[in-house]
DNA sequence: AATAAAGTTTGACTTTAGTCAAATAATATG
DNA sequence: CATATTATTTGACTAAAGTCAAACTTTATT
């Protein structure tokens, strides 16, 4: 994960951001201004790769705009884990959290404006905000509840099920994100996806 | 989710969570008696249901003996979504944080002892000790990951590597809980599952 | 201990989705 | 704008896992 991280952001650039985070709880003055000073701006061209197998993922990303994906190798195969568009954090969550390597890639999947939060920010943050804890809490709750959600997903008992499961709950994804992604997001072959989509057209 | 909740836990008998708790973070003496004052001892026999589709689960449990399993229906089949043993929080996180109703049913997979804390003392406890935030957030990113892991699972190629997959994350298991319920946790049948097992013997 | 119930294994057969290959369509790039 | 690249669709075939049924084993229950 080289990034460029020349100067941090000015609070407009970080507005996206702290929008998010004071729809979850209200924000101060000065948690705004460490936000600010403490995240940096970093554009991402489609297909670049944020994080690489073995690395550390050294920082958390919020997505002004684009989307991205994780996957993992399987065999040959890429298993893709996460799918995620503007507004939401992006993290090799066990690599971050653990700061430990990675078995996950993270890559651009659209052209992508991030911001870049540094693990240690971060752990700054929880010392310097308490109130930041409250916020990371309910953050975890929401993508606790996306993770089961994925996890069900693959679970259904036929393809059409899985896509049918995954048009409600990442529907704004599925014209936006290659099939192979999304295939093998929910488990499926692409070949069979676009089997489904065909039958699903006549509905 | 109707509970007997005679009177509150001793020190003796929430001492196994407070154990489990202080090895997130060093626990003070006031939060160990809020957590005794307001958590509940509960038995749960062995095939006995802890929340039920329709129903809002009010409660979050910690797991001091046996096992648990949380399952949704799919038509006419099961699809257990998580199986949890001693040492671990239990509940239909979903219907637990948003306090909606659940579309899981969480059932006994052994005769389990279970402390009960309900979801206004946890909220409670959130603003009287910001400290426990922490620890909740701590807990939050740890079952993410195993969130995270399960979705791997069912997205594996095929039935031996989900099942392999399981015996590394949660061999302990293997032998205690019914096939059945493994098998729809990893996503397979439970005779692909038999024959499976079949076969690894001889390896 | 005897019986019932639940759990597991095995076999024969079916279905679904995976594989491989090629054609077509849509997007990117010089 | 032309060409290359990437994405999607379709077809024919195969393999893996699902289904149904029955036997067998283990665990509860009276």
């Amino acid at each position: 994960m080289e990034i460029l991280l020349k100067k941090h952001a000015t609070e407009e650039e970080s507005s996206s951001l702290i929008f998010m985070l004071s729809q979850v709880l209200p924000l101060n003055k000065q948690f705004i201004k460490y936000t600010a000073e403490h995240t940096f701006p970093l554009c991402l061209k489609k297909g670049k790769t944020l994080l690489k197998p073995g690395e550390i993922c050294t920082h958390i990303f919020f997505v002004k705009s684009g989307v991205l994906r994780c996957f993992i190798k399987d065999e040959k195969k890429e298993i893709t884990t996460w799918i995620t568009a503007e507004g939401e954090m992006v993290a090799s969550i066990s690599s971050f959290i653990y700061q430990r390597t990675s078995m996950e890639s993270i890559q651009a999947v659209e052209d992508c404006d991030l911001l870049a939060l540094s693990y240690t920010d971060m752990e700054q943050a929880y010392l310097k905000f308490p109130h930041f804890n409250i916020i990371a809490r309910k953050l975890y709750e929401k993508y606790y509840v996306d993770a089961e959600n994925r996890a069900l997903i693959a679970r259904l008992k036929n393809a059409q099920k899985k896509y049918h499961h995954f048009l409600n709950f990442q529907g704004h994804l599925a014209n936006r994100v290659p099939l192979k992604y999304i295939a093998s997001y929910i488990g499926i072959r692409l070949e069979t996806l676009s089997r489904i989509r065909a039958k699903r057209s006549f509905l």
